[in-house]
DNA sequence: TGACATATAGAACAATCTGTACTGTTACAA
DNA sequence: TTGTAACAGTACAGATTGTTCTATATGTCA
């Protein structure tokens, strides 16, 4: 039924979320107005409250795109160490290089009053935390580790610390401090419950 | 020199940040307005420009009352297990039942901008790693823990899986969940490095 | 191609909010 | 009692927001 979409609304649509996007990294949730969008980039005001007639929604859909950045699969091959370094590395960079890392506070603030923000939240980290039961899963596969290894809070804590680092303490992520943190979670599963 | 304050000062202060800090509890930051405070509380909105001129140092001094709730002092008298359970239940009790709670997230947003905001939560921050820094130092004099363990990683998975739960992924923090938590901290600390 | 539909630009507008200035009144301190 | 300063209240300019309208430009379909 939306076959023949005229691609005025596409084009104005992607032109101005764009703009948003580039606000909210560089000047906070504040800063994306449709006014704001408008002087960016030259398209209407009016136009722009016709494609978003709530400031909320805007605002939302500039959160939706900033979460969407690539998620490489897994690797799953083994060792444990080699995949939980691979995938992990992976959020390291969406933390630290995409628009990701600058927005998240922002969307986790909007959260509290804004179910639309929670759910980018979720759904980013859906993807990552399948990403690492998939390395854990694999592993128990292999026999790497026990039936008894709490494998949830393992994958809790994998993705939690960074999350804490970057975005609460503001503390860096770089790949030294992922070979410790990756050492501690393969201690974790590897030894036996007490 | 600042011997005999007006009271008034004192008492239009009190009242007007009560007021602030329970329009960011339930509306944000954004509500947090020398209108709405006035509307609150009868103070006149000339009143409450004369106190806060720049409306970024009242959203400052509301988000400071928030992080203020009573930090105790941490047990060391061992065993590990309970000194670190006492401490962090203190941490999800602060969480949990503390506007530091609701209001965390927004100062956290607002620290990408504002370096008030960020050094509200780096103070509350110092406190509570502080704690749990002192419990695992009782620990290794005791004897608890050898020289090899990573205590410094420990602190911050320590604190960073509640702040993870209750502040990005929503998750609860009761007593059932700090079990296990302190479970696995417990056996990091106790196992020898590989 | 030509006719129609609609997306857009632009202007105008009311309503609201913010910050400032000025008034008179009230409360405190010496 | 008197002087100082905190306060309430009002008024106002400027900016922002959301809405409505018209005219133009650009697609779509016959």
């Amino acid at each position: 039924m939306n076959k023949h979409e005229d691609p005025r609304l596409a084009a104005t649509r992607e032109h101005a979320l764009e703009a948003a996007l580039t606000l909210l990294k560089e000047n906070g949730v504040l800063a994306v107005t449709h006014a704001a969008v408008s002087a960016r980039t030259g398209i209407s005001r009016s136009t722009l409250y016709r494609h978003w007639p709530k400031l909320e929604k805007l605002r939302n859909d500039a959160f939706l795109r900033a979460a969407t950045s690539p998620v490489f699969a897994p690797r799953t091959n083994g060792p444990l160490r080699t995949d939980l370094t691979w995938i992990l590395s992976n959020l390291l960079t969406a933390l630290n290089e995409t628009a990701w890392g600058h927005v998240a506070p922002q969307v986790i603030a909007a959260a509290a009053t804004d179910e639309q923000a929670r759910l980018v939240i979720v759904d980013f980290m859906r993807d990552r935390i399948g990403n690492v039961e998939a390395v854990f899963a694999a592993a128990r596969e292999r026999g790497e580790i026990g039936d008894d290894v709490p494998v949830r809070q393992l994958i809790e804590m994998a993705i939690a610390v960074p999350y804490f680092r970057k975005l609460i303490a503001g503390l860096p992520l770089n790949h030294e401090w992922l070979d410790t943190h990756v050492d501690i979670l393969c201690r974790l599963a590897a030894e036996p419950q007490h």
